[in-house]
Order: C-alpha cells, then structure tokens, then sequence
DNA sequence: AGCACGCCGACT
DNA sequence: GTCGGCGTGCTC
C-alpha cells in the first residue's frame, strides 16, 4: 500500500440504539487520524446519523472483509473530552444502556457555531456572616484533598434543617476554592427545573454572572450550547443545573453540590438511558479527583445509611439561633379525621382547618392547602372499623380495582369478590380519593370572600404558568392556594401562616418501598413553607390524617428525621430493600397481553435457570406494575434483588440479551 | 429509525 | 406452491 492511499481504520460509536449484545463500535475509514471524542457524520445501515470517534487505527484484522464505509464528516475535533467517554463508559455499564444513546446525552441537541457576547453585569459581592458551625463545615469542605483519596477530604453529606443556612456553606465554599485556584468549576445539581431560577438569583448575588451557567432542558437549543461551550472554554465556572447537567465538558471541575439530595427526580426513570445523576455525579467527581457535596433537610434513607457508615463524611448543621431562640421548634397539629366523620362533620375541611383558615384570613395571612392526588393511586378503608385493606402476603394497601375485587399492585395478590374486613369482618368498604377541584369547590363555599387559586398539573400545564402564580402568590395577591406537590418545593414564601395537609393518609399508602421515605420527606417539605428564614410569622402547620397513631405521620409533624430513620431502615433491612440490596426492575410491554404473558414467563424461566445458584439474587416473579396498560400496551415486570456491591457479569449478560420492546431499570424510583 | 428477512397463514 | 402481513433483528 502507497502512502497516498494509506487508510486509517476509526472506531466509532453512533449515537444510536445498538443491541447491548453487539459490539458498540462501528469501524470506518479515513484519510487521516482522528483524535478521541471528535464529532463525525457517518451512515449506518440506511440512516445518516452522528458519531463520536474512540480510536484511529492503521491496520485490522477482527472484521475480515466487511467493506467498511467512510467517514462523511468530521463535525467537531475533540467535541467531548476522555473524562466524558470515562463517565458515558460507567453510565453504559452500570445502566445496562446502548454506549451510543448514553454519549447522545453529552451531545448538545444543536451543534452550530453562534457566538452571541454574554452581557457582563457586575454585581456587588454579598458578605456573609457565618456562625462558628458553619465555618467549621467549610473548613472540612475546602480542606485540600491529600495525595492518597480518602473519603473524610472527599465526600460528604451536609445534613441541616431548613433554614440552617446550608446557601451559606456552598457560597463560601465555592468561594474559598476559587481564591485557591481561579480556574475551578462547580457544578450545582438541582432535582428540578424550578428550583434553577432561584438559585441562579441567589448564586448570582456572589458571583459575577458571566461566570455562571445555566443548563437546564428549558433554556433554548442555541443558548444551550453557548452555555456548553463556555463550560468547555473553562469561562463558567458556577454550573447550575438539572440531573443532565452532569453531562457538560467540564475543564477543571473542583466540587458537584447535590441539593435536595433526596429527590428522586434525580433519577431518570421515563426514557433511556435511565440513569441516576446523584450515583453519576459522584462518579464524575472521582473521574475529575473533584469534592462531592450532598445537602438536605430530609436526607434519603440510602444517603443517610452510607454517611452514617462512613461513606459520606456525615457534617450535621444545627438550625441557627436567629429562628429558634425566640420560638418553640416547628411542629404540626395532627387533626383526627375520623373523629371529625364521628361528630358528623363529613367535609373534608375538619372543624380545626376552617378555624385557622378563619384566623388566617382576618390576619391577612396567608394559607396553603396541599393534597397528594395521584391519579389512581386511591386506596379503601372499611366504612366500619375505618382501617386500610392492605394485602395478606406482603402488607401494602390493596386497590380497588374494575369487576369489584381489590388487588395487591405489589405481589399480584386478588381478593375475592366477597372482600371481608380482616379485623371486623365488614363487607362494607369506601374507596378514597380527593382531588384539588373538589378541594376548591369546598372552599370557595366556605370561603366565598377569599383570593383562591388552585395549582396542579392541568392548571400549571401552560410555560410560565408557575412563575406567574409565584409571583402573585408572593405579591399577596392570593390568599388561599390549593395545589398538588408541585407547591411543596422550596418557595421561599414571607408571609404564610397556615399550612394544611388535607389527607396525610394518600401519601402513606402507595405500595412501594419508597412510599414511607417519600411520605415523610413531602410532609416535613411542605411544612416548610412556613415559618421560613427571615419570616416574621411563626406559622401553624395542620396535617390531616385518619390515621393519627400513624408512625410517619408523628414522626413527620415532630420533624424528627432520625426517628423516622431508626425505624425505617430497620424496615429496609428486614424486607431487603436498598440499601441492604440492589434493585433491577425489568419490564416488558406490547399492544398483544398473550404475547407479554408468553414473553415474560419464558424470559422469567431463562434468568431463573441461569441465575439459579447464585445465592445473593432473588428473583421476585412476574407481574402487573401500578399502570398495566399505557396507550393500549400492556405491561409486565420482574424485580431482580442483588445482595452484592454489583450486579454479577451473569446477570448482566443475561440482561443484555433480552430483545427490544424490554426496559431495563437499573436502581429504580420505585418497584410498582 | 428504517429496512430486509423469515415465519406462518390463506388462497390459487 | 406462492403471496403477503407482520414481527424481529441488524446496521461497520
């Protein structure tokens, strides 16, 4: 072969869905060398798509005589760096996800080279009056990490209530790394677009704005990539983001903040690659020898588990004098709702609630009024001993389901068609489920006077609805707002004087084991929205419950968190549930239900003849998820328990087979 | 994502 | 036998 016509061999990855059973790189040719993380154009089969080169070969014997296409393009030289494909690499194996759609995450949506000059505006710096506990943790945070990794330099878990100035820490923190060294990058992780606004106001009283970068999924394409690229040029330093933002090329990336640790929207559970960004990030941190911060309120059971095992160096901020000194700690008012239906008081307003919302409206105090619906996630309670019908095998609430029997969405279980009570024998049984417009009827009743508004999905659904309704609500101009979650993130609201939890019982009762964390983390969240920093209203917090003796509901109105813990974990542990295992729900869906049954039960007889004498996974047989049927496709699902650090390479190649039309979920939100 | 291929049922 | 409808799997 000439020098003229010498070819080089490229590896690349497109960015596309490839069977994880097949090798992830496509080989093809070019005149020169291209170096590692470049952008290129190539055909696949029929289609014309995108790639990202991994290695330049001269010579290449494995494929025999394929006839290897070539590059059409080459977009972009170095587009991603060697730390990205590290991180994509990890994401791949450890998601069980096509290599191609992971690195079609770091890939901004639109690649074209506009380079509008950001607006430089200087803000004055903000000074900082910190408390003694708080220096103390940002001494431990910016400690500069020895040579050898050790977890206490690296790591750490910033537990704090509400108000304890944990803003305060990342700020100096963030600071006193840069005074080190100028060039660091930070990366803030946000479970929610919502919550970037706020913060990039906060941040942005401490740091110049042209060094702060947003990426979010809502910030147009073309803005995008200009943050992107001023990420990858090392000019933003402060990136603050949602769970994508781990994706960004970062240069020098110093410390990730994970705020509102607990969220499980930092999971990734509706589309591919279904990747947990709080496991990714901490991964990235290791990639780039970077710090890794976690912070909240109500730490996840599984964070709080590692810290406590010196996983996490554990740093515990107390709330600050300024709000407690004057004032009793924060607790709620549990109202009795069985009693309220005994004194035949059948709204679901309790006697208690339209007394305060009363002294609240006189006041001009605000009131928030918050009630869980989700969908159908209804339970029922037997209209004569008022207990929740949970199921015999494994203790979940049943559901009621069409054809009048009530079923264990958990372990399959069915009732019989004439359901009896267990502890009364009654055949008699209500089914429960309130919504926000009945909420609003009633209050709008009660209340005819009041500024009411109402804030769920069908009334937020519109771009800047939220804001506008942040806005008004802040500016006083509601009186009364009755919303789903979505109200329960962090609004830092001034004037608020009255929280209420219309039904505590809906968050309790989802068959899930997650169900007990999240019910208590939205209760204690919600809470929160009054009696916030620098608020001078000492607010009264009402929860709502036909379960007062309720574990969570006690521990959640007393917000104490450990206790909740203690309890909890031990569950956890008794069940087998995360942290004490791994999970891997995998699913199966398809319009025909004969063919999902033959699918699943075949693929359920293959891993369990495959995986039968590994002791430490349990297979937990097919079937139905919460939701069986989506758009006219119904579903299966296996949950897979792994008692190890890692999924075995068994079980891994074993999933790696199935066919498309599965979803593999690897550490699920949830197992229904 | 789009196309080829192969399996199976219906009809010549 | 042969046509075609649909479902599965491959793509350097």
């Amino acid at each position: 072969m000439s020098e003229s016509n010498k070819k080089f061999i490229i590896s690349v990855v497109p960015l596309a869905r490839i069977s994880l059973n097949h090798d992830q790189f496509f080989y093809y040719l070019y005149p020169k060398k291209i170096s590692k993380g470049s952008l290129v154009s190539i055909s696949l089969g029929k289609r014309k798509m995108k790639g990202i080169v991994i290695d330049s070969k001269t010579d290449f014997k494995r494929l025999g005589n394929i006839r290897l296409k070539k590059i059409e393009g080459l977009i972009a030289e170095k587009f991603l760096n060697p730390k990205q494909l590290k991180l994509a690499e990890f994401i791949s194996d450890h998601y069980l996800v096509s290599l191609g759609i992971v690195l079609k995450s770091f890939v901004p949506k639109k690649v074209k080279a506009r380079h509008t000059p950001y607006a430089i505006r200087h803000t004055q710096h903000k000074k900082i009056n910190l408390t003694n506990e708080q220096k103390n943790v940002i001494k431990q945070i910016t400690k500069s990490n020895g040579s050898k990794f050790k977890i206490q330099d690296s790591k750490f878990y910033l537990y704090g209530p509400a108000s304890s100035g944990k803003t305060e820490i990342y700020t100096d923190a963030m600071q006193e790394i840069l005074k080190r060294d100028p060039m660091s990058q930070f990366l803030i992780l946000l479970p929610e677009l919502t919550l970037v606004p706020q913060a990039v106001e906060k941040y942005g009283d401490y740091f110049k704005k042209s060094k702060i970068a947003i990426l979010t999924g809502k910030i147009s394409k073309g803005q995008f990539y200009q943050n992107w690229q001023r990420i990858k040029s090392g000019q933003a330093k402060i990136i603050i983001g949602t769970r994508q933002a781990i994706f960004a090329p970062f240069k020098k990336l110093k410390l990730i903040i994970v705020d509102e640790e607990q969220d499980i929207s930092f999971k990734q559970w509706d589309m591919n690659p279904r990747y947990d960004a709080r496991k990714s990030a901490e991964e990235l941190a290791k990639i780039h020898k970077a710090k890794i911060l976690f912070g909240s309120a109500t730490p996840s059971v599984e964070s709080y588990h590692k810290a406590l095992n010196k996983k996490y160096k554990l740093l515990k901020l107390p709330a600050l004098k300024k709000l407690t000194a004057h004032r009793s700690p924060l607790t709620a008012c549990i109202v009795d709702m069985r009693r309220e239906k005994w004194e035949k008081n059948h709204s679901p307003i309790s006697k208690k609630l339209e007394a305060e919302i009363e002294y609240a409206l006189k006041y001009k105090l605000q009131i928030i009024l918050f009630i869980n619906r989700q969908g159908m996630s209804a339970f029922s309670i037997c209209k004569n001993c008022k207990k929740v019908l949970k199921c015999p095998q494994c203790g979940w609430a049943l559901v009621y389901q069409n054809g009048g029997i009530y079923r264990c969405l958990h372990c399959g279980y069915k009732s019989s068609l004439f359901m009896k009570c267990p502890y009364c024998q009654g055949m008699d049984f209500k089914n429960i489920g309130l919504g926000t417009q009945k909420i609003e009827m009633e209050i709008r009743q009660k209340f005819p006077a009041a500024k009411i508004a109402r804030a769920d999905f069908e009334t937020m659904k519109k771009a800047k609805a939220q804001e506008n309704l942040y806005r008004k609500f802040s500016k006083n101009k509601i009186d009364i707002l009755i919303g789903t979650q979505m109200i329960a993130k962090n609004w830092d609201l001034q004037n608020v004087g009255l929280v209420a939890i219309i039904d505590a019982d809906n968050l309790l009762n989802m068959p899930d084991f997650r169900t007990n964390e999240k019910a208590f983390q939205n209760l204690v969240q919600v809470s929160g929205r009054t009696g916030r920093w620098g608020s001078k209203i000492r607010g009264k917090i009402i929860i709502q419950t036909y379960a007062p003796e309720n574990f969570i509901v006690k521990t959640a109105a007393e917000m104490n968190f450990e206790k909740f813990y203690q309890k909890e974990i031990e569950e956890r542990k008794t069940l087998g549930y995360p942290p004490f295992s791994r999970l891997i729900k995998i699913i199966f869906q398809d319009k025909n239900e004969k063919k999902v049954e033959k699918e699943i039960q075949e693929t359920y007889r293959e891993i369990s003849r495959k995986l039968k004498n590994k002791k430490n996974i349990r297979i937990i047989a097919p079937h139905s998820p919460l939701v069986p049927k989506v758009r006219g496709k119904f579903k299966r699902q296996i949950i897979i328990k792994i008692k190890a650090k890692k999924a075995p390479a068994e079980l891994k190649n074993v999933l790696k087979k199935l066919s498309a039309g599965w979803i593999i979920d690897v550490d699920p939100a949830s197992v229904i």
